[in-house]
DNA sequence: AATCATTTGAAAGAGAGGAACACAAACTCC
DNA sequence: GGAGTTTGTGTTCCTCTCTTTCAAATGATT
């Protein structure tokens, strides 16, 4: 309520914003009829007409026949996204897997692909000819025709939105590495391209495709090695000034406790990262991915070290948690990346930490639940924000109107 | 950037949207110069013009003569904000005091009255008594003709935005009291009430007339008995799904730590508070403000004992704000209340856990200062929060034209 | 005193959405 | 199975609001 709104509006404002909530609303909804734009947006059915018009000109959305839902009245007839009428690229670099998808409006999948990444350090010339690769595969497989309209990159590090300078990465073992030059040679677009961390992203697609659809306050924690977070205030993914915001792994949680990889101590991730966890279950905590499906098999069928592990784990978890809750007064909590799987085990201990820790008025207000769209959560994240300039201002993707029209009339 | 700006534009909320822009950019930075309005909001001298006329006969605003600056050209006409042009009324319910004010269009105090309030709990009813009381000296005092628009309350403890229910005030030994039905009640006033936390209110008012003016995202901490907070994010008040955000006292640094009034144990607020303080400096630690001020001002003549009490209080602070650091990558950091006068001395322990704590990315980029409107910060917050909706839709203040107009012509 | 840069004022113009009307298509009821 | 009801479409005209344009005003500059 209390914000900046500012900026004056002008008639081509305005034209804009009406343009841009309709395709927005398609991009997000999938399908609407006629009649359902006009209740969402308030315009009328005069201008939702019109505006229409243009997008099917441009070639944005297609106007199908009606589909009839059962109720009395001229049906209305169905405006869908046309997922061939604009795409992006998702490139993902994630702690062991690199991934790209080609993505249309309305959010389908039209390719994607993944490739293992040998673990250790790795160049970031390496990655970035990797990414191109598969971006040209995926590209030239699903799409080759359709008009690209942006670039999303999400990267499991610090990384500056704007140019894709790579603060940290710890995972990668890279410090201030240029990735978006890199990637923008070997690319060789002219779209813009736009850098997130993975967390970030995860939380966005969860937020407008997975389980936190439709919440306006969401805390996402990503649980692996490390543990990544990504935060929706009011709607809106939690940015801060630079783009550095979420980075939950790091809050102290036992400030005298062991150290951690960032130089301090008793950041969460010494708690509930995996190392943690593989620590508490008695095996060697660099144990890989693969020892941690065997903590979760054994929890499964029902090792009592095992589920102690897991319920030590969760009640670091709801520590960390609480103080979350208490900061952000969020609606929902999702845990993904290990902790989706290992949500059954960590529950109980982490419910009652937040039962003690938690204050009773947002408490009461919080549902725990898994993620829900698995390993691609970030890679349709980076899509999303590829999508970003296309919602804000569709006309400047729709054809030249102005300049046509000048011609037309000197 | 990603957002919900999802609601069509009709002309109707293009002029509101214009008018809304004007009357918050004078509001906000007081008169400025008819050109300056137009740069600003990036509209026409003529609609700038017309918009101006009209907010003039609503006589929220008055065209003074023009400044000269020196510089060559016409002059440009001087647009002011009239402060009895529209008035609110700011009511503030502190640990140890009440608060009223009768603020103007543009943030001007034109009164303003404080009285203290006998320790221990106190009854809701008598509390509304009381502010009823400060209300009409206020009022009667200093602009008993202005047009009354709002009042904004700010209280010590969790209260729904809404309604005035409050869930939870420690300090005042409340629990479920429905205070906003109370001062309904007593106020007798048709104008819309509304209710924040007091610390909310102090960041809002640092954000717009302190020490945070400009920045978009701040963390301001309040200390005294217990921690409270309030975030901006993204330029606007950190609420949360039911404005329960920003309760940072209560975050878990120290989970073994000592108990804590809320239940739970190594609360920030136990090892920050002035309770805290007190037992470091060997004092008992239910002194009140008096044992504070002693320990500040030994601290100040160099007490061994009181410097190392503020070092160790710092070097919570500063674990505690590490991790609201890492959360919400914010640009700058206020400390209030009792910590704007110990701001001295718990400074170096503070900074030097940030550097070990803080992700070095997130960490280069904050500042942390003490805040600057001292004790009456949640007043003006308050009154900040009652213009609100004044700012959003200044129509609804003017004459209302479309009755006149349609009376005209029938 | 002439020139220049900048702003004001007023009237005409253009863009965009709103309102009202006739018509169409589906469901419901008898 | 036909009349009535409900909901939605297409079209035209209207209104609102901002922009454009041109002449006049004002103060600094030279």
């Amino acid at each position: 309520m209390i914000g900046r709104e500012d900026l004056g509006h002008r008639s081509e404002t305005v034209r804009r914003a009406n343009l841009s909530a309709i395709v927005r609303q398609l991009h997000l909804n999938g399908a609407l009829s006629r009649s359902e734009l006009v209740a969402r947006t308030g315009l009328t059915r005069s201008a939702i007409r019109a505006l229409i018009g243009e997008l099917v000109d441009g070639e944005l959305v297609t106007e199908g026949p009606a589909a009839l839902d059962g109720s009395p009245g001229r049906p209305s007839s169905l405006v869908c996204p046309d997922p061939h009428g604009a795409v992006v690229l998702a490139l993902e670099i994630a702690v062991d897997s690199l991934g790209a998808a080609v993505v249309g409006l309305g959010g389908e999948v039209l390719d994607s692909l993944r490739i293992d990444l040998p673990p250790g350090r790795s160049r970031v010339d390496d990655i970035a000819a990797s990414l191109a690769g598969l971006a040209s595969t995926v590209r030239g497989r699903g799409a080759a025709e359709d008009e690209l309209v942006g670039v999303g990159v999400a990267v499991v590090g610090v990384v500056r939105r704007s140019d894709g300078m790579v603060s940290t990465a710890p995972n990668l073992g890279w410090r201030d590495e240029p990735l978006g030059d890199r990637l923008t040679e070997v690319l060789g677009t002219d779209v813009p391209i736009t850098y997130a961390n993975e967390a970030d992203m995860g939380a966005l697609a969860e937020l407008r495709r997975g389980a936190a659809r439709g919440a306006d306050d969401v805390v996402v924690i990503w649980g692996s090695v490390g543990v990544g977070g990504g935060l929706i205030v009011d709607g809106r993914p939690l940015r801060g000034v630079a783009g550095y915001g979420g980075e939950v792994g790091h809050i102290p949680v036992n400030p005298d406790g062991l150290p951690c990889r960032c130089g301090s101590n008793g950041c969460w991730e010494t708690e509930v990262g995996t190392s943690a966890l593989l620590r508490r279950a008695g095996r060697p905590p660099e144990g890989g991915p693969e020892a941690v499906d065997a903590v979760l098999r054994e929890a499964g069928s029902g090792s009592p070290v095992a589920l102690a592990a897991f319920a030590e784990t969760g009640r670091w978890l709801g520590i960390g948690l609480a103080g979350l809750i208490n900061v952000l007064n969020p609606r929902l909590v999702l845990l993904g990346g290990r902790l989706e799987a290992g949500y059954p085990f960590v529950r109980a201990t982490l419910e009652a930490e937040l039962d003690r820790r938690a204050l009773p008025a947002s408490r009461q207000l919080i549902r725990v639940v898994p993620t829900t769209l698995g390993i691609d959560a970030p890679l349709l994240g980076a899509a999303e924000l590829a999508f970003e300039p296309l919602l804000t201002d569709p006309a400047a993707w729709l054809r030249p109107r102005t300049a046509t029209a000048e011609l037309a009339t000197a």
